[in-house]
Formats: structure tokens, sequence, C-alpha cells
DNA sequence: CTTTTATACGTAAACGTTTACTCTAATTTT
DNA sequence: AAAATTAGAGTAAACGTTTACGTATAAAAG
């Protein structure tokens, strides 16, 4: 049988309280009882109930963490940060993979409810009204990470506008004018759009005309629709020079399609990612990026979410800085 | 304030005895009362409380699962796997990533233990002694995958030896007889040892003589390994056609020093990776491994686990098949 | 030496459930 | 019609903690 604080109690001869106390680090024993209890507790292997303490407390140390896809390489970056952070302070994390579109969402918000976590992350998941609606009911606090609303939710993420400016402003200094661009789908307003129009922007800044042939429009952030895009892209705008992909699996599709169709990268053609996952380490040839910060990105936003939960004051949102990694998927002109 | 059985037993003038009945659908209440309490229910917007459940019940619906990197790609596809299976049957999963070594992997189980977590999975975490004594005191069911132990835990993974022997063996039927071997450690009893007794074994069984300077042994699995053996390996023997690499980052790394030192695969150099991970199909060429099932490894051990929770008995060790992906990174010679 | 104050505890209620037990009234059996 | 059974409910204890409150003893103050 496992024992309890009752069980520590009877063995050091002292009142649950006292035990209680000793555990917490109150006040309100002698040393020499503080020592006969300790030696109860090791000798009997006692541990705490975190549930029972959950309960009187109403505190689980523990938060859940919301993500489209635990196993895609962002996520996973992103989820170490935040069971650093969280782990450090003293909290457990619940990971829910969202994947499966539909109602799970909102499923796995009823059983964070249901186990009363403390706090919950939302990590590159969409804010949907119907979920806001849930949160505020649950009454805890919430972090955006790599994502953003239009509700009053404290994020952080990066600027995807000025990260692809940068990205597109990067391949112009180095002599290219004649740039394609391969977006996720617009209609994601985070990761779409948004760096699409840093895009445009850079061309516009650095007064180069945008064409509209050399964008080409995705269904996803994937490898797949990397690879499925240069030959479509190149089929419209033969002679562009460098490319700017929305993510660093699209650009490492990019790669892969050069490859088969012959194209020397970076000689004939340029690409600069977005991510800096390990992936554009390991590319072939290694490839150059606009890093996001994503261990940082959640290491960050489970300190403030913790930040939040400890001091009861809202966090102020947070834009991390972004980089360039220059490796060699790039050519002068 | 949130509301409680007792203000939804209020609500609906009934005592909480019934609204727990109700709640857990047993007998005991007329079809009358069941609607009046559901209609507080959704009225009051109640949700039971699984901490104070927990409490009762002795059962929070949670495992634990250990992992040494959570952000690694194998650690991901798995996890995904795990999660599924729990979410499936009710359960959710706190994720606790050891990496940093040391003592982190213990404060974590007395974590879990604190937690009253139902469950645990050890993920290519390797059990050690002491961990060992710890899960023992907890009494809860324990599942090791991709990992085995000398104690009598039940395990899910693929037979190591066999699937490097697999891989070997392509190579060979392939027409290559010169083919060297980059291992991990082989202090690794479980995933580095097993691969490079495969690999001696599929050369024995073939008439192939054992070269030792073919065999590289590194310091780890990881993408760097791979890169930076590849020259050492070349230099002690010039001849090889084919590489047996022991994991998909390590053949990635070949990949790039390969492209480096200018030769060509696969017409010059052959090479097979190992798990299968997502780069595996990204790389350039497009590198044919051997596949490990990671979501499935993930999916049946959480399945395993959550088998001996409901009966009680002891989940029986399963193997899973290896097969091998062909893709571009072997020529025929 | 009495009174006050601080220290070191113990008692019991509370957290939100589940469940064994009890009770009443209705229904079935004899 | 009386007895036995059953359906529908309520009461209260239990799970393992924390903590407000009470109390006895010892030390300090007068």
């Amino acid at each position: 049988m496992i024992p309890t604080i009752k069980d520590v109690a009877k063995h050091a001869d002292v009142s649950i309280a006292t035990v209680s106390r000793i555990l917490n680090s109150q006040t309100g024993y002698s040393e020499k009882t503080k020592q006969k209890v300790l030696n109860s507790i090791k000798e009997l292997g006692y541990q705490p109930n975190a549930v029972a303490r959950g309960l009187i407390n109403k505190k689980t140390q523990t938060i859940g963490v919301l993500f489209p896809d635990v196993s895609s390489m962002l996520s996973s970056a992103i989820l170490k940060g935040i069971e650093d952070a969280a782990h450090n302070l003293g909290h457990s994390v619940i990971v829910c993979h969202t994947a499966s579109r539909g109602k799970r969402t909102l499923k796995y918000l009823q059983l964070l409810r249901e186990k009363r976590v403390d706090g919950i992350i939302f990590a590159s998941e969409r804010m949907l009204e119907e979920y806001y609606e849930v949160v505020q009911q649950m009454d805890v606090p919430v972090i955006l990470i790599s994502t953003e609303s239009s509700y009053d939710i404290p994020f952080v993420k990066v600027d995807d506008k000025r990260a692809s400016y940068s990205a597109t402003e990067y391949l112009v200094k180095k002599g290219h004018c004649n740039i394609g661009f391969i977006s996720g789908p617009i209609e994601d307003k985070i990761a779409g759009l948004p760096r699409l129009e840093g895009f445009k922007q850079a061309l516009y800044k650095n007064g180069i005309q945008l064409r509209q042939q050399n964008i080409v429009v995705t269904k996803g952030f994937g490898y797949e629709h990397g690879r499925d895009s240069l030959s479509f892209l190149l089929e419209r705008s033969p002679d562009i020079t460098g490319i700017v992909a929305a993510s660093d699996e699209i650009a490492v599709g990019v790669l892969t399609s050069a490859y088969k169709l012959g194209i020397k990268v970076p000689d004939q053609l340029s690409i600069i990612g977005y991510d800096n996952l390990k992936i554009a380490e390991m590319a072939i040839p290694p490839l150059t990026t606009v890093a996001q910060p994503l261990y940082q990105l959640g290491k960050e936003g489970a300190e403030m979410l913790l930040h939040m939960l400890i001091t009861g004051e809202k966090a102020k949102s947070k834009i991390l800085p972004h980089r360039i990694i220059e490796r060699q998927s790039i050519s002068k002109r």
C-alpha cells in the first residue's frame, strides 16, 4: 500500500497538520520534530499526492498545449522549449495534437478543463471563436505561440511579414531582381498572407516590378508543395534567378525538384527558406534560410504563461527577432 | 465561480449522489430526474472535476511518457502514435524529455509518481536499475518503446539486428560486396551493437569477408556523425561501393559529405539508411532505407499500456516488422 | 509570581467527487 | 391482503491533502 500523510504522521507520532507544515516548509514546528518526520518520510518512502493537493489548492501544476501536429519538426522544437521552461518552473505539460481537424480541438479543450489545467498554450493553432468562448469560461491564462488572434490574448511569434521582407531583400542585395515566391495558403492570415506581403513589399521598396506570374500559392507548407511547384513556376517564369520559399520544407521540395530538372543550386537558381529547421542544415546544398527561434518561442511562451499564473497580471505579447542564416543555397549575381 | 456537482444537485433539487449516478450512467434514477439533472448541467455549464475524481478513483486517466529528446524526428513520430492511441482510450499524456542527462529522469519519475499517473512509457529511453526500482515501487504498468531491458518489462520495437541484416543483405543482393558500415555507439546495447551485428551476420551468411576497416563506430546517431565519418571511412577503405548507415540522419550526413567530395550517389556510392524519417524522403537523392513503423510503435505501445491498465494482465512484448523502402540512393553493380 | 506573548503543536473542516448503506414507496408475488 | 421485492432516491463516509482555529506549554514581561 502506498503511504499517505497519515501514515507518516502516525509513524512519527505527530499530527498530519505538522507533517503538512514541514512538507511545505512553513513555520510551527521544532527542529527535532522536523527531523523525526523527515526520517519517517524517508523510511516509508512517502511521496505527497499531487491529486489531493490539486483538489484543495485548485492548482494542478499542469498546463495543456495544443498543436495541429506534434510530429512536425516545427512543433517538436517548440514543444521542447515549452517543456523545458514549464519543467523548470515546476509544471508538467499535457500535449494535445489536434491534427485531424473537426471538433477535436474542442474536445481537447473540454478535457483540459476537466483536468483543471492551470493554463493553456495554443501553438501554431488557430484561435477560433468557439475555442475562445471555452477558454474564457475556463478562466485560465492562455498564450498563443507562433500565431495571433483578433482577441486580446497575449502571443509570442516572429513578425512574419518582416521576416519574409528580410528574406526577399537578402536575395535582392545579392543581385537578384527576378525573384519567385512560393507561398503557403494565403487564406492563412498568420503564416500565409503576411509572408507574401513581406515579399511584395521588399520588391516594391527596392524598386523591383512585381510580376504576378512569379508567385505561386500552394495548399500547404509541406515538402510536396514545394516539390510540385517548381516546374509550374518555371513554366510561367523561366528566367527567375532566385526563389523565396515560405517554409524550409517547401524550399527542400524545390531543391529536390531542381535536382531532378538538372538545375544547379545555387549556380543557376538561388533559394532561401523559412524556419531554420534541422533539415535546412541537412539539405544539399545547405539551405540559407530566415530562422525562427523555435525553441525560444516555446520557452518564452511557457514562461509568459507561468508568469501570468503566478502574478495574475496579463503578459505583454512579444515579437521575437528572426535572422538570416547564411548557408550555401544562394549565389551572387 | 465554477459550478460543482453540489450546485447541479441544488439546481435540480436532487442529491449529489443522484447527479453522480447520472453522470456515470449507473442505475437508480428515473428518466424524469435524469432529464431534470441534464438540464441543470447544461444550464450551469457544469463540467466534472477530474481532480476530485482522480482522488477518489485512484485513477487519473493520465500517462507519462519519457523521451531522451522530444524534438528529434524519431521521438516526435512515436509521440504522435502514443498521443493518438491514448486519447482514443480516454487518457492524456504528459511528456517528459530527459535530454540533459543526469538525474533528470529520476526527477521526472518522481514527478509522475506524485501526479499519480496511471502508467508510464519509456520511449527510446534506457531503463536503468535506479529507474526500475522507482517504477516498481510506483506499482503502475510500464511499457518500453523502441528499447528493451534486462527486467521483465513488456516492450515494443523492431528487431534491430534483423533490420540491419535486411539492409545489408539488400545491398549485397544489389551486387555490392565491399560494404561499409557506419554504426552508432556500440555501447548502446539496443540500437548500437545489434545493428552492427546484423551487418556482420549478413556479410557472413552471404559469404563476404568482413573487413574491420570498413566499420566506423560513431559517438551518436546524428547528422554530424554521418557527415564526419565518410572521409574517414574512405581513407581506410577507398574501394567500398556501398554503405549501411545505422540511422537516416547518419545517412543524410554521408550524402552531404559525398556531395562535397564530389562523389555521386548512387552512381559511385550506394547508401541505405535506417528509420525512414521524413528526411529520408526529402534527401537528394531520396534515401533508400529500412523503415521502422514509428507511429505504429507509439500507438501499439500506448495500447499495450492501456490494456494492462484495464485488464490488469501483463502485456506480451511485440516485435514490429521493418521493411525496406526503395528509393534512389542505391544502384546495381 | 502573575500576566502576556510566542511557539509548537493538534483538531476538524474543506476541496469535489464516488459509493456503500439506508430508507421509502411502489410494484410484484404468494 | 400481506409479504417480498424492487426502483428511486438520500445520507454520509471516504479519497489525501491544506489550513483556520484552538490550546497547552514555555519563555518573556511586568
